[in-house]
RNA sequence: GGGCGAAUAGCUCAGUUGGUUAGAGCGCCUGUCUUACACACAGGAUGUCGGGGGUUCGAGUCCCUCUUCGCCCA
């Protein structure tokens, strides 16, 4: 890293190479560590990775996600901000389990083969084996996380922080044991809590059966149920104590068919009379609502379908499953069921049913519900401080409508079902004494013997849910509970979460919650949630589905920096990415050609601007400053001021909470990505570059040395602006920039600040608007040119009335036209006689006399057009200033700005119409 | 069943408290290998802002309603 690089650089930019070339320098240097003792004087700015599943292989969302949080983090680094960014990898129970049963499987094996033991070995070795690549591939796309901080959820340091989450909790009367109804997936062979078992829509059957009447054969009621197979654990019918229909009926007792068990008629408002035939039937071990039912008549709780789904007599439910069905699963069992209630005459008929089934979101099989004994949170004290913190401001939510949902899910919350019956996760730190038989002891140590008897305890087979260790992510990373932690001191609480809203329950608002009640404050003052990564049909990309995009293939192909460019630059707020898996070049073009363009812009420059040392171009002396310097100096100005706001402001101005006016602002992504794309391109490139061509060709001198300046002062702009974005190319070219510092990298350097308004001279704004004067000549002599179809290497004669700027201090401009639009330009107070074809601008009036050349028929018919279009505008906007009620109740402001454009509209039109006179109308 | 959101150019989307002749990128058409870049340059076309009604001096923007689509929750 010696600079500047006096090397050429190559006519094609090399993505791979430079992408090897910095990345191992700027981990080698430390770059993107954070060092607690230095957040003393500057402000820190924290963001947590969302730890990945750490068998996870990376996809386009990963990819997406890990580079909005690497703009925003390199934005801060380069602002002056002590940027940390946490990564590091979760242990994902229940997924990381299963890859590893699979794997059994094949061997023909299953994990009770092993024991408990010698499978945790196994995950765990495989975890140590195969684990974090995804970290890896993170770092392929240019990831600036502090790796030195990595974390992992399962590791020692945070299962401390789990287990004291857990007994905390319990301290705190929060975590408790109960018996109910749970979500259970019987492949996984455990519980799920209410958010992993996700709703699927399908059409299913509404079942309609017949329960006869035990005191009357010849009366019957009609249940109707989704689930005829756990009628063999029902204890009751239920009706509405409104509904008349079956007011005579409760009390009295039907007949279970197939069975022959006697079970009664309740009345129970849970029942609705609409749904049905207004009677259901009530199984108190396989759904959850019935539970309740069966909970307030105090009924028995038989469970006939046992933790693999198989149907058989469980518990309390001697008599209950008839033979033919004993061992049979769940779904076999409910065909042959329905085969034996019609041939028992007890089916009425079969309805199509649209309806939701939950499914495990790990491997989807259907959920069952089970009645079993489980550990939870009690969510409700938790969730208070949640609310609270949105409602203060100290928390905000991007896009602001997802804080309804928040909002919403956390005014209705449920206790957590934390257990789970796997063997892989943090295990229950729960012991029991079977001699002494008292309560469990919850402890922070493990516990070897009995405290009461001395003999042998046995812990809680139970793990806990992942997700109870990816709560406390934002304070467990950073060495809680030790409250005396460096890192904890100087980074928590943290800044921006960024996520996808499918983790806003899961993970997100279940982070606040544990944020604001082990520490006291929200773990982060803005959750951005980003869109979804979706095909050219709008479907998410899978595995399954096929039409995902491996980012790698993209970083091979076209480098990270397009892949990161592809994604910022179509990241508007809340808006899905839609890119097409089966055409890379197209999905791709965008970064791919800026980058190339960005290269060449670059390459062109350089070779320029040369390695003899630039002034600073504050040095520069007075009145060295062209109109174009000027104006691309306001442009830069511009561009920084547009960049800064469509990213910031980075935390609430007064440090606690949001005001109503900052909440809604900031972290506009492809707004800022846009902002400088143009100046680059557009500006920086299209104009400014062009525009220099004749001063740099000079051997020397001053004016090629304030060009000189004021170039190498733009594009280092440039480049700071963009190297959030695309940190490669900026990075490499930026050191090849003569006034780059020795030893020092782009990804360290200073953000841009704009100049102040009142440092900007009078003299240096004209300069600026002559150049503006330029541009819409230019512009006019290229039209008119490629109308009539004159090459565009020809040159012309131009005759410029000049109008909105000094005409005398415009004729200074003549040569850039010149050689901008290839013209000969003459400044003039008159028009010429000559037929010209003309072009009425705001600053200018540009005519082109094309002896010959010209159509006149055609100039009259473009002129007319133009005419007609503005007198149309005009006619509108008098008639608007001739309101009375307009200029009454306008604001002053609109109407002195209407007043303007129609004085402006007025003139115009009559240059326009004079000309159409010339030529003859 | 409840809630939220979206509907603007062929496509993907901007359009900040109502106030220029509604914009950008991609695509399309025409021309150009103008010695940085054809992954480029120059020029150009394209919208009754989903339908209907209302409020207002003024509506893409606010209200009502309908239609279509999407998401979340039960």
């Amino acid at each position: 890293m010696t600079s500047p690089d006096t090397n050429p650089l190559p006519p094609q930019y090399d993505a791979a190479s430079t992408e090897s070339e910095w990345y191992p320098r700027w981990t080698e240097h430390g770059v993107f560590m954070a060092d607690p003792t230095r957040a003393a004087s500057r402000e820190p700015f924290v963001i947590v990775m969302p730890p990945p599943n750490v068998t996870a292989v990376l996809h386009v969302g990963h990819g997406l996600n890990n580079t909005v949080q690497d703009v925003l983090v390199r934005w801060r680094r380069m602002a002056g901000d002590e940027a940390l960014w946490v990564p590091g990898t979760d242990h994902a129970g229940i997924a990381t389990q299963n890859v590893v049963e699979k794997q059994l499987t094949a061997e023909g094996r299953t994990r009770f083969d092993l024991g408990r033991e010698a499978f945790v070995g196994r995950v765990a070795e495989f975890v140590e084996q195969t684990g974090g690549e995804i970290l890896n591939q993170l770092k392929a796309i240019g990831s600036s996380a502090d790796w030195t901080r990595t974390a992992y959820t399962f590791s020692p340091e945070l299962s401390v922080a789990v287990r004291e989450a857990f007994v905390r909790l319990h301290e705190d009367g929060l975590v408790y044991k109960g018996h109910r109804v749970i979500h259970w997936c019987p492949r996984c062979g455990t519980s799920l809590s209410d958010e992993e078992a996700e709703f699927n829509d399908t059409t299913g059957k509404l079942y309609h059966l017949r329960y006869t009447l035990a005191d009357d054969p010849t009366a019957s009621v009609v249940v109707a149920t989704t689930r005829p197979e756990t009628m063999l654990g029902d204890v009751a019918v239920a009706v509405n104590p409104e509904d008349e229909r079956y007011t005579a009926f409760i009390g009295r007792d039907v007949v279970l068919p197939l069975t022959g068990i006697r079970i009664p008629i309740v009345a129970d408002s849970y029942t609705d009379a609409a749904f049905g035939t207004g009677a259901v039937k009530i199984t108190p071990a396989h759904d959850a609502n019935d539970f309740e039912v069966g909970k307030r008549h105090a009924l028995r709780m038989p469970v006939v379908i046992d933790a693999e789904g198989v149907v058989r007599e469980v518990e309390d439910a001697a008599g209950r499953v008839p033979a033919a069905l004993q061992g049979l699963d769940r779904f076999e069992a409910r065909t042959a069921i329905v085969k034996l209630l019609e041939a028992a005459g007890a089916l009425v008929k079969i309805d199509p049913h649209p309806h939701s089934v939950r499914h495990c979101y790990r491997c989807d099989t259907v959920v069952e519900p089970r009645l079993s004994d489980q550990w939870f949170v009690r969510m409700q004290p938790l969730a208070e401080k949640a609310l609270g913190v949105l409602r203060s401001g100290e928390l905000r939510i991007l896009p602001d409508r997802w804080e309804a949902v928040y909002v919403n899910w956390l005014e209705g919350i449920r206790d957590w079902n934390i257990s789970r019956q796997i063997w892989w996760g943090h295990r229950v730190p729960v012991w029991y004494c079977d001699a002494c038989a008292q309560t469990p002891m919850v402890s922070r140590t493990d516990i070897t013997a009995c405290p009461t008897c001395g003999g042998a305890v046995r812990q809680d087979e139970d793990v806990l849910d992942t997700w109870f260790s990816s709560w406390l992510w934002p304070f467990s990373t950073l060495g809680w509970p030790n409250e005396n932690a460096a890192d904890l001191a100087a980074f928590y609480p943290g800044d921006v979460l960024v996520t996808a809203p499918e983790i806003l329950f899961f993970w997100v608002s279940r982070m606040v919650m544990s944020g604001c009640w082990f520490l006291g404050k929200a773990p982060f003052h803005t959750v951005y949630l980003h869109g979804t990564v979706r095909d050219m049909q709008h479907r998410k990309m899978s595995k399954s589905l096929g039409n995902g995009i491996d980012p790698l293939d993209v970083v091979k192909l076209y480098g990270a920096d397009a892949l990161r460019w592809t994604m910022v630059a179509g990241l508007g707020l809340g808006v899905d990415v839609m890119l097409d898996p089966t055409d890379l070049d197209k999905s791709f073009a965008p970064g791919r050609n800026f980058c190339t363009k960005l290269w060449n812009i670059g390459r062109f420059l350089l070779s320029r601007v040369g390695t003899d040392p630039v002034l600073p171009v504050s040095a520069l002396p007075a009145g060295s400053l062209t109109a174009a310097d000027a104006w691309i100096l306001a442009r830069l100005d511009s561009a920084i001021a547009e960049c800064e706001a469509a990213l910031g402001p980075a935390r609430p101005a007064n440090g606690v909470a949001w005001t109503d006016a900052e909440r809604g602002r900031g972290l506009r992504l492809s707004e800022y990505a846009e902002a400088a794309r143009r100046f680059v391109w557009n500006e920086l490139a299209d104009w400014y570059l062009e525009s220099l061509k004749p001063r740099l060709a000079a051997e020397s001198g001053a004016d090629k040395d304030a060009a000189r300046a004021v170039l190498a002062h733009a594009f280092d702009g440039a480049l700071r602006l963009l190297q959030p974005i695309i940190p490669f190319i900026t990075e490499a070219l930026w050191q090849h920039l003569p006034q780059t510092p020795a030893e020092q990298f782009l990804a360290q350097a200073a953000w841009p600040v704009a100049r102040a308004e009142s440092s900007v001279s009078d003299a240096e704004r004209a300069l600026a608007a002559l150049f503006g004067a330029t541009q819409e000549t230019v512009a006019a002599i290229r039209q008119i040119k490629s109308e009539y179809n004159v090459a565009p290497g020809a040159s012309v004669q131009a005759i410029v009335c000049v109008t909105g700027v000094p005409a005398e201090a415009f004729a200074a401009q003549a040569p850039v036209i010149g050689s901008l639009a290839r013209a000969v330009v003459t400044v003039s107070s008159e028009a010429p006689v000559d037929v010209a074809a003309s072009i009425v601008g705001q600053l200018v009036t540009v005519h082109v006399p094309l002896a010959g050349m010209i159509d006149m028929d055609k100039e009259r018919q473009r002129l007319s057009a133009e005419i007609a279009q503005l007198d149309g505008a005009l006619s509108a906007l008098l008639g608007r200033l001739g309101n009375e009620k307009f200029v009454a109740k306008a604001p002053p402001a609109v109407v002195e700005g209407e007043k303007a454009k129609a004085a402006e509209w007025q003139s115009r039109l009559t240059s326009l119409q004079q000309q159409l006179e010339k030529l003859g109308a």
